[in-house]
DNA sequence: CACTGTGTAGACAGGTCTGTATATTTGAGG
DNA sequence: CCTCAAATATACAGACCTGTCTACACAGTG
């Protein structure tokens, strides 16, 4: 009693939910298991038993982050919405959110992608995916303002400045590169649809 | 005699040479020293000599990167330039040329202050500036094709669309966002004249 | 010639890393 | 109550990492 002993597997979730935090805040190499097993309060042999090696669980962290991060931006989006605010301007309301957030360090998969190095870790292959389904959501959001022809042309170049505000606030440690992006956005689907 | 000792010191930039060499191509927490001064051809205690500690050689590697980079990319535009292009549209090309480049593997800066993960590491204040500096060139380039008012307003967020480009560049393994950027930016500058 | 500065070669210390092995404890279901 | 799956604690192997130390080779200069 009173030891709080993990009942069934939610001890595969503190592993995740712990380094998918350290991954992020200190990246997946700084980062060593037994910092992981020591934060999570688990055994290395219980993380072991769920994850081989230590690339398993760097993927199984980058699904997970995955669906957090599609949560808490989907909850931003919604709040803005909520207060009147055209779906694509409460995207990028929510970016700035985003980019000033306490911890904020840049998108998780960029940041995968560039530590792994390896183009074929299934980790780097994941985040490419993610970012293809990423600027999909974007692309949908865009149809609701430019409608579905125009938001075919100026769908890729607004994700260029998204991907460009993410990595431009982590450079510059400042979140105004959102609104850069939102103002530089609405000019081009502006200009799109007068065509 | 024929060993081809190191006259003076070369030394030193042998060991910069093959450590940006190698922190580009598989990340400067991947690379250690022993493998450094494999490939250089150098006794670890020249290193040492030269640069105290690791992080001093990282620091003197990106101000190498920088100037090698800048030459690089001056290079690619003129010869753009020389072929009758304007300056903004061989910046584009010149880009892309970069990302075609064999071994391509994004901004070596954005790489090392996401790597390094601490934004008070000298080396990511010297990104920060770098990049500071990267978008003053520019800037600059921009003046020359919009004018120097309008360059003010739309140069940030052709900044946005470069660096979104270099990371898409990376992630999707494609050269094409350099091309929508280019179409991005020549539409907005040609709004901000008309305005 | 002797001195000095630079580079070389290689061993080594001390730490950290991933992953394994072992032996034990716990809790839930039949 | 007994069994079995899952978690625990801990030690350990073997690799790799940064940085130091020592002893030596060589070239140029006074």
């Amino acid at each position: 009693m009173s030891k709080a002993r993990a009942n069934k597997s939610d001890t595969r979730q503190r592993i995740v939910e712990t380094a998918e935090r350290l991954f992020y805040a200190e990246g997946m190499r700084a980062v060593g298991i037994d910092r992981i097993i020591a934060e999570a309060e688990v055994a290395k042999m219980s993380l072991y038993n769920h994850f081989p090696s230590k690339d398993d669980l760097i993927l199984a962290v980058l699904q997970y982050r995955e669906e957090k991060f599609n949560g808490m931006f989907e909850n931003l989006i919604s709040r803005h919405v909520s207060k009147g605010m055209d779906r694509l301007g409460a995207f990028f309301a929510a970016l700035k959110d985003w980019f000033e957030s306490p911890g904020f360090r840049g998108c998780m998969f960029i940041n995968a992608r560039v530590e792994l190095a390896d183009a074929k870790h299934p980790a780097s292959k994941f985040s490419a995916c993610h970012k293809e389904r990423f600027h999909q959501m974007l692309q949908t959001i865009i149809e609701e303002s430019a409608g579905m022809n125009s938001a075919e042309t100026v769908a890729p170049a607004i994700s260029l400045l998204v991907e460009g505000a993410i990595v431009t606030a982590v450079m510059a440690q400042s979140s105004e590169s959102a609104d850069v992006a939102r103002e530089a956005a609405l000019a081009l689907v502006t200009k799109t649809k007068r065509k």
